[in-house]
RNA sequence: GGGAGAUUAGCUCAGCUGGUUUAGAGCACCUGCCUUACAAGCAGGGGGUCGGGGGUUCGAACCCCUCAUCUCCCA
């Protein structure tokens, strides 16, 4: 049968991955293997892949499939997120471009269209997983809104509540005025943008013409205003102390209040204090009990207190009371100035600071082991300078806003019964429910009475529990799965959500499970695009991960993503990469088309190839070592590389070239079977990066047995090194290429045997002139003596080697050569020997260094008295 | 404003405890080859005063100081 001449991965990858979910080798059960657990980031549940999680779930995938090749029982948990915000935010777009409003629909009615959306829209991303070759137990896909999983949720927030770790209060949150929600501070963006300081001034209370000068980017508050800050120290407002202060346009007299608070240099050094809308005004009201006044509605438009604005939007309002004060003589001046606003992370809303009454986790205190067992190395982190940003985070951390004022989401399961703030209790069912606040209110409370919360609680809450709920380690503690599959081993995940996301699930691990719930966490960077740009739907620089597995196979696609990515560093992708993948599996593909011509024939085995094995064999196992080293350091894209180059230079450049037969000549058996062992190991190796061709070749290479596949056939063991085999063939490399020089300076073609004489001037180990004899295309190689005139030389390790040319050799061309490595050589000399003539190197610097240098010197010398040699018998 | 990290070839990165390094890899580039596995290939080659300056040391890409530039995180 004819093999083609390029892979053609589309039918491989289909053939091999129905085959792998057949023989279910993605599925796990508890036995007595060692467990190796890997639980997905779960993406949004109606997202689609786009190149991030190409990145992080090839590098999920190679770990796993390594995982499983070691003999381990591997399990990667895949699912997905009910992402209440972005979700939300969907569902409420699709329902307006229907007519339908969202404030037109009951609760229930709402949920019922969400649900028809993530039955529609779900679990894609999965499906796409699977393109790029995810060997996940599909069988254990997880939602965060699966009813056990939301039950655990709901545990945990009745847990947290008995235990007084959350707590309902009015605090300054995040509101995002255009999902109409509270925002956690991990969900605002913080952004530079260009905007004005309006200098505004005031009248003094009391006085005729007195006025002091605030600077404000944001004059709309003035309205909210209830006191001016100054700083005690500033000698320049000493007389302002004790007195108050006119708003302007509201007319308000307010305190002028001191604190240190205030910056001095900052603006005018005087600051009006708008307790309702920022953050640190809040503050500093709190401190001075002052009037909260919030001028704003929820969706960001001014509310009755804002007095003539009331109904217009606060960007609006902004361009409005800057004429007002202008034309009412208000206005000082205004400066260009550049702040940082806080943006919603998912609806890109300016994020106002409002007071509201919201649930809390109080984090101070269960978030200690988390703290520690990430900074003694109980978790490691990949890379480690991770650590630092962490322990900043953890060691200044807050408290988590944690109520949501969406549906899509776990609903708080607090119910209300009375109009004070304080009559509500905390339970699952609404039957506890009536059972707690009888009991608390001292009267008999009816379902009627009860009200349950509105709210919903934050996606993160949920995510925290994902490996432990997805064994049901909440619902059902003594499982055997739980206990079997947790902790988790390794979590591969982005910076950006350390704190969303890895640090809560550390707490929650701690908190609920008594230990930590993964050993490792490798960090991906962020993809980019060539220039340098991150990729976003937005900017449409985000090529289509399933386009690029159609144009180059998703094993092509996979080295492209992992060729250049170490761990924490950005990605700067471009499909080129990809394009190299392409041309690794198709390389490897066309090294089995080679192999599978050769016809063997009793024959003996060629020195030649004997020595080739040799040496590829202990070529091999040097490798292995490096490769699984580097995988236990999380080095993933340099273990790529080492096979890349294990592959294509070592086995498919040296070893095929010298082992492979004449032209239409058969081959022994001996050769042959090394020769497909190899290869097979090879296969192996690549099997994590590379699984469909790696499969596709495994049952090309052989006939094998059914149930005899690569993606479980056993992970090669390292075997034992000849340092001295891969020395002297490293030295034979050396006289090949420098014969191809040779070749190629004087034009002669490949095809044209020719002759090479060897002056030993030291040891010369000679069991690669086999392999030499062969790949420089030799009619001899023999020992000589004596110099050989009229001839090409080049030096290896001190020993000199000639190819006679007859009259064809260019005199001048060969002392130029020779004259160039004298130079350099006694330049490198140079230094040598200036360190050797530093005594206090020669003191100071360990035996071995000087013994060392020595060794270089004496090199040199020799090198530099042959090389003089053949210059002057050049002439 | 506070914190972390980075700066090595055109690009992306290695270089681990300072000494086998007048610095390595892959890609890109240049030259020659359609050599009968692969032109998605083969063979060969060029390219870097390791961001600038100062210091410690017998010795610095690596340690310290300083300046510059960039990235990220937090407020």
């Amino acid at each position: 049968m004819e093999i083609p001449k390029t892979y053609e991965p589309q039918k491989a990858e289909e053939k091999w991955y129905a085959h792998w979910m057949n023989r279910g080798y993605f599925h796990s059960e508890p036995d007595k293997r060692e467990a190796y657990t890997v639980v997905i980031p779960p993406p949004n549940v109606t997202g689609v892949l786009h190149m991030g999680h190409m990145l992080n779930n090839t590098i999920q995938d190679v770990l796993v499939r390594r995982a499983r090749m070691l003999g381990k029982n591997a399990c990667w948990v895949p699912g997905t997120d009910h992402a209440s915000i972005a979700t939300e935010a969907k569902v409420v777009q699709k329902l307006r471009q229907e007519g339908i409003k969202k404030s037109d629909l009951s609760r229930d009615e709402f949920l019922k269209h969400a649900f028809e959306w993530k039955e529609k829209h779900g679990g894609i991303i999965l499906e796409q997983l699977k393109k790029l070759g995810a060997s996940c137990d599909w069988e254990r896909t997880n939602f965060t809104m699966d009813p056990e999983y939301s039950e655990s949720v709901i545990n945990v927030f009745i847990d947290l509540y008995k235990k007084g770790k959350i707590y309902r209060g009015v605090r300054m949150v995040n509101w995002d005025p255009e999902a109409l929600t509270a925002l956690s501070d991990e969900e605002v963006l913080h952004k530079e943008v260009n905007s004005k300081l309006f200098y505004v001034r005031y009248k003094v209370a009391g006085s005729d013409d007195q006025w002091l000068t605030i600077a404000t980017t944001r004059p709309e508050t003035i309205l909210g205003d209830s006191a001016i800050c100054i700083n005690p120290n500033d000698d320049r407002f000493k007389h302002l102390h004790g007195k108050q202060a006119i708003v302007p346009i509201s007319n308000r007299t307010v305190p002028i209040i001191l604190d240190e608070y205030v910056d001095m240099e900052f603006g005018t050094g005087c600051l009006k204090v708008t307790p309702a809308h920022d953050t640190n005004d809040y503050e500093l009201g709190k401190k001075h009990n002052l009037e909260t006044i919030d001028i704003f509605n929820d969706n960001g438009t001014l509310n009755s207190l804002g007095l003539h604005y009331e109904g217009k939007d606060r960007f609006e309002v902004r361009k409005l009371i800057e004429k007002e004060l202008y034309d009412k003589g208000y206005l000082v001046k205004t400066e260009d100035h550049i702040n940082k606003v806080g943006f919603s992370e998912r609806t890109n809303a300016v994020i106002e600071p409002k007071l509201s009454l919201q649930w809390f986790v109080d984090m101070k205190e269960i978030s200690q082991p988390a703290l520690e067992n990430v900074m003694n190395g109980n978790i490691a982190f990949h890379p480690d300078k991770f650590k630092n940003t962490y322990k900043h985070w953890m060691e200044n951390i807050k408290d988590w806003c944690i109520s949501r004022q969406l549906w899509w989401g776990h609903r708080i399961p607090a119910w209300y019964y009375g109009s004070d703030s304080n009559d509500y209790v905390v339970c699952k069912t609404i039957e506890e429910a009536i059972e707690l606040a009888s009991a608390k209110a001292g009267r008999e409370i009816s379902a009627v009475e009860l009200k349950q919360d509105e709210d919903v609680l934050d996606t993160w809450f949920s995510s925290w529990l994902w490996p432990i709920s997805v064994f049901n380690g909440l619902t059902d503690p003594e499982n055997e799965e739980i206990k079997y599959y947790y902790p988790t081993n390794d979590l591969v995940t982005a910076p950006e959500i350390m704190f969303f996301w890895v640090a809560r699930m550390i707490i929650a691990g701690y908190e609920y499970m008594g230990e930590l719930p993964f050993r490792n966490v490798y960090y991906t960077g962020i993809v980019r695009d060539k220039l340098g740009r991150k990729m976003s739907k937005s900017l449409g620089n985000s090529p289509d991960p399933i386009e690029l597995i159609e144009k180059y196979g998703a094993d092509g696609v996979r080295v492209g993503i992992l060729i250049s990515s170490p761990a924490g560093n950005d990605l700067p992708f471009d499909s080129s990469q990809c394009e190299q993948g392409r041309n690794f599996t198709n390389k490897v593909w066309n090294a089995y088309r080679l192999v599978s011509a050769w016809e063997v024939r009793e024959m003996g085995q060629p020195r030649s190839a004997q020595v080739a094995i040799e040496w590829f064999d202990s070529k091999f196992n040097a490798a292995l070592i490096e490769i699984n080293d580097l995988f236990d350091k999380f080095r993933i894209s340099e273990a790529l590389m080492a096979i890349y180059k294990l592959v294509w230079d070592d086995f498919c450049s040296w070893y095929l070239e010298m082992v492979k037969p004449g032209f239409e000549q058969p081959i022994d058996a001996k050769t042959l079977e090394a020769t497909k062992s190899f290869f097979e190991k090879l296969l192996k190796v690549m099997h994590p990066f590379t699984p469909f061709v790696a499969e596709e070749l495994w049952h090309l290479i052989r006939t094998r047995e059914k149930g005899d596949d690569i993606i479980v056939s056993q992970w090669p063991l390292a075997q034992t090194v000849d340092k001295k085999v891969l020395n002297d063939f490293a030295k034979a490399e050396e006289v090949i290429t420098n014969i191809r020089n040779i070749r190629k300076q004087h034009s002669i073609a490949n095809k044209v045997k020719i002759d090479l004489y060897v002056k030993k001037n030291r040891d010369l180990d000679q069991t690669f002139d086999a392999v030499i004899l062969k790949m420089g295309n030799l009619s001899q190689l023999e020992y000589v003596t004596d110099n050989v005139g009229n001839a090409n030389t080049f030096l290896v390790d001190g020993n000199e080697y000639f190819i006679p040319f007859g009259d064809s050799i260019d005199i001048e061309a060969e002392r130029q050569k020779l004259q160039q490595e004298l130079d350099y050589t006694k330049g490198f000399l140079v230094s040598v020997q200036k360190k050797l003539q530093n005594e206090k190197f020669v003191a100071g610097a360990p035996e071995q260094v000087v013994a060392l240098e020595k060794k270089k010197e004496s090199d040199a010398l020799e090198k530099i008295a042959i090389l003089e040699d053949k210059l002057s018998g050049l002439s």
